[in-house]
RNA sequence: GCCGAUAUGGCGGAAUUGGUAGACGCACUAGACUCAAAAUCUAGCGAGAAAUCAUGUGGGUUCGAGUCCCACUAUCGGUACCA
């Protein structure tokens, strides 16, 4: 009887010991560089969901030692973040302690399941050594100008007291603490990610990533085409400026609306004849939170503004100016021309206060109608009428004929926008990096010295916020007074910290040559390394760490400190694991799987090929306790295998086309991630070996070594016993023949009109004509060909042979 | 609303990419072993008496469709006054 308990300790103790899947450092062999998602060590433990990525890289970095390459497979901690924070404030304990505690436990765990990794790159983003460098980067993105202190409304999280990036913001609500979100004016360090943001999109292009993970990105880019179009304002030489995606709706702007934080109502005050309520409505809108905003989304609001008239620049007319908050201070110019008519927003705002609609487009295919039910916004079908000198073109024709004319006569220019805004890079809390950055009155803000980084985080023992929601660091004083590096007077030091993002946007390269203190690697190690072969994460990651990542990784491309545009060649992602009941595993469900739990029970490879096995790879699959006890079956049936075992230093003629087949199978499945065929590939196998009572030992140790990189210790095991001394994991993987991939004799299915009626025997690459003799001369055809008119014949070679008859 | 997935037995899922639908596993049924149970082994297992009918629904292309085309429906993920 397989004894799994006492196996898996003994290849897991030799690893560790040996070092066995470390990297070597031989740069002449072919690298192959594998990525994981590192963990944050929460306090609850690895879930279910961390081995089902972890493993299915594991299996393709086993699989390249076999083949031969150097394989980096690391593995790390991302340990700043909000919850050992909170912890801290509760408790009093600090957080480097919890965070210590839980990055053994989760090594621990971790190792009892025999992941591959390289354990002597471990990296730990708390660590003085390795924040030095997320620091230091921050200080060249500050020397570039891509790090910029401003005072805006950011989103401020009420629950914990922290002003949010927008990918935190989720449905109005902090994504951490569901708490409200609110808008604040706050002074924040931000990061210049939308100067990245074409390169971003257009570098998709050159990388292996699934469709899905760049549609997800462009669209969170959001590039748009359009113009910036000037509207006069009658009686003065000033003007206002939009941002238009449909220039050649340009004769149906019957109106236009700014937002209420547009400053050309403060530059415009005295002209504004009801500015009591233009003041009132903005108050309003800034008291709204952005779940408000979006909530009350369905009924318009607004104020005109009295006393003040814009020309629209094409008809010559007077069009009144709305303030409304459906429209965006962030985007665009903060102000639009309304063409009610053609966008549904406006039409909705238009018949709300009776502003008129005018239609400058009508369908192709339609005649055209008295008055619209909504806005008819087709841009393929549309053609331009009411429009001057537009008229008759199509709306693609029209919008690059508007342009055309807008700049010839100087009201604007073409221009792109996207929905991408800056980073917001500041968090008023304790546990991240500081910011190492320091304040003078004469020089401004003025980063750290390089050769003073880290700059440490202080002891402290108050970690809460403060209540107007400044860092906890504020309250350090003597840790907050410093000189200015550039003239030595009294200075200050930035008490704000950086989001747990950012020690993840570059941790991938420090895996390279993780205990450099000169670099964060070292030229030649990044040369080698560089880029990331397949990095395997979860879809939660692709508008955040992933696009931030991209972005970090660019501007050191620009520095010439790494060598390649793109960090990673190869991005795929996960399924989710939910519970037995179907649902998302979480405690309050009561349906969460530990994984301790079931390495106890069922061992370290039962569990992994229970992952691999449970459905496809990218796909979310629920729990089954009843599901991994066959894999647990399967694995002692393939210790049993060695009960039945017969020399033969080659295939046996009976097993032979299984063997090539299923090589083949393997080979190839591994690599599109399809493990649950290569499980069900291993299953099949087995069951063959045991039917015949016979498996010889050419056939068992090919087998082991298909198998090596989903169940290693158990195929380890029994390698040794069968003799050999040199490890398994180091073997050659198994070659193929592809024309012995195919059996000697087929069972040929033949249809009669599409449906299956017999099958016959032929033998392998069979001539159509001996085929067609074997097919007519089979009896049950016979019965149903006869006295009938054959119209056709099909042979499919090895496949099928179909008979169309009358 | 927009973007992206998914839909096949009681369940998780397979199908060489247009060629025998239901591989493999779970559950279930029967048998062997056992005083008995568990474990293990052996056999069966979409529906139907059969002709046949079956891959979310309705059309189409084809000798042949789970797979391709058109029109829908449902579920999941992402995103949203983005002008």
């Amino acid at each position: 009887m397989y004894n799994f308990k006492e196996v898996e300790k003994k290849w897991q103790d030799k690893w560790e010991k040996e070092g066995t899947f470390n990297a070597k450092e031989d740069y002449s062999m072919p690298k192959w560089f594998g990525l994981i998602e590192f963990p944050y060590p929460s306090g609850q433990g690895l879930h279910v969901g961390h081995p089902r990525s972890y493993t299915a890289l594991d299996i393709v970095a086993r699989k390249r030692r076999m083949q031969g390459y150097n394989v980096l497979y690391p593995i790390g901690f991302d340990a700043f973040g909000l919850p050992a924070e909170n912890y801290a404030i509760k408790n009093h304990i600090h957080p480097k302690i919890t965070t210590e505690q839980n990055i053994a436990h989760f090594k621990e765990q971790l190792k009892s399941i025999g992941f591959s990794f390289d354990w002597s790159r471990e990296i730990n983003t708390t660590d003085p050594d390795y924040y030095k460098w997320t620091q230091w980067i921050f200080i060249q993105l500050f020397k570039k100008g891509l790090a910029y202190k401003t005072t805006m409304p950011i989103n401020f999280c009420t629950g914990c007291k922290v002003g949010l990036a927008n990918e935190e913001v989720v449905n109005g609500v902090c994504e951490r603490c569901g708490s409200p979100v609110v808008q604040k004016e706050k002074s924040q360090w931000m990061l210049k990610i939308t100067e990245y943001a074409q390169r971003l999109i257009d570098d998709l292009d050159d990388v292996d990533f699934l469709e899905k993970i760049k549609a997800q990105q462009k669209n969170w880019i959001g590039r748009s085409e359009g113009a910036e179009i000037n509207f006069k304002i009658k009686g003065t030489d000033d003007s206002l400026l939009v941002y238009t995606t449909r220039p050649d709706t340009i004769f149906g702007a019957t109106y236009m609306v700014i937002s209420p934080e547009h400053e050309f109502i403060k530059k415009h005050e005295d002209m504004i004849e009801n500015l009591d309520e233009v003041k009132a409505y903005q108050e309003k809108a800034s008291m709204k939170s952005d779940f408000e905003r979006s909530e009350l989304n369905k009924e318009k609001t607004g104020v005109e503004i009295k006393g003040i008239k814009a020309i629209n620049p094409v008809t010559n007319e007077e069009i009144p100016i709305w303030i409304s908050d459906y429209v965006l201070i962030t985007y665009g110019t903060g102000a639009i021309m309304a063409v009610p008519a053609h966008d549904q927003r406006d039409y909705e705002f238009a018949k709300k206060f009776n502003l008129p609609i005018i239609q400058v487009i009508k369908d192709k295919n339609e005649e055209l109608k008295e008055e619209l039910k909504e806005a008819y916004t087709d841009i393929e079908n549309g053609i331009a009428i009411n429009s001057g000198f537009l008229n008759g073109l199509s709306s693609k024709e029209a919008i690059k004929k508007a342009i055309e004319y807008i700049e010839k006569n100087n009201l604007g220019t073409r221009k792109v926008n996207y929905k991408l805004r800056d980073w917001v890079f500041s968090r008023q809390r304790y546990w991240g990096e500081p910011i190492p950055m320091v304040y003078c009155e004469d020089c401004g803000w003025v980063p750290v010295p390089e050769e003073e980084l880290p700059l440490k985080l202080p002891e402290v023992k108050d970690y809460e916020p403060g209540e107007n929601g400044e860092s906890p660091l504020s309250k350090q004083t003597e840790w907050i007074k410093t000189k200015c590096p550039h003239c030595g007077k009294e200075a200050r030091r930035e008490t704000d910290t950086m989001p747990q993002w950012a020690g993840s946007s570059w941790y991938y390269l420090r895996y390279m040559d993780p205990h450099n203190d000169q670099e964060f690697a070292s030229k030649k190690a990044l040369e080698y390394w560089s880029p990331i072969d397949w990095y395997n994460g979860g879809m939660e990651h692709t508008t955040l760490h992933l696009l931030y990542s991209r972005f970090w990784h660019k501007f050191l491309y620009d520095l010439g400190l790494v060598p390649t545009k793109e960090p990673y060649q190869k991005r795929t992602s996960h399924g989710m694991i939910l519970g037995e009941n179907g649902e998302k595993m979480s405690k309050s469900k009561g349906n969460v799987i530990n994984p301790d739990d079931i390495i106890r029970d069922f061992g370290a490879d039962s569990f992994r090929v229970y992952e691999m096995f449970m459905g496809p790879f990218d796909q979310t699959a629920p729990w089954s306790m009843e599901s991994i006890r066959g894999c647990s079956k399967f694995l002692d049936r393939v210790w049993s295998l060695q009960d039945i075992l017969v020399d033969g230093e080659e295939y046996s003629k009976e097993f032979e086309t299984m063997m090539h087949k299923a090589v083949k199978k393997v080979s190839n499945d591994i690599e599109e991630m399809k493990y649950n065929t290569c499980v069900s590939t291993f299953m099949t196998m087995v069951n063959e070996f045991s039917k015949a009572k016979k498996i010889n030992k050419k056939e068992y140790e090919t087998f082991l070594q298909l198998l090596n990189p989903f169940a290693p210790h158990i195929t380890e095991e029994i390698w040794e016993r069968l003799g050999n001394k040199e490890e398994l994991a180091y073997t050659p993987w198994p070659k193929y023949d592809e024309a012995k991939t195919i059996d000697e004799t087929i069972d040929l299915p033949i249809q009669i009109n599409g449906k299956l009626r017999a099958n016959i025997d032929i033998k392998k690459d069979e001539e159509k004509d001996k085929v067609k003799e074997q097919v007519h001369a089979d009896e049950k055809i016979k019965g149903y060909i006869a006295g009938k008119e054959i119209v056709k014949e099909i042979y499919v070679p090895n496949r099928i042979y179909n008979i169309v008859v009358k």
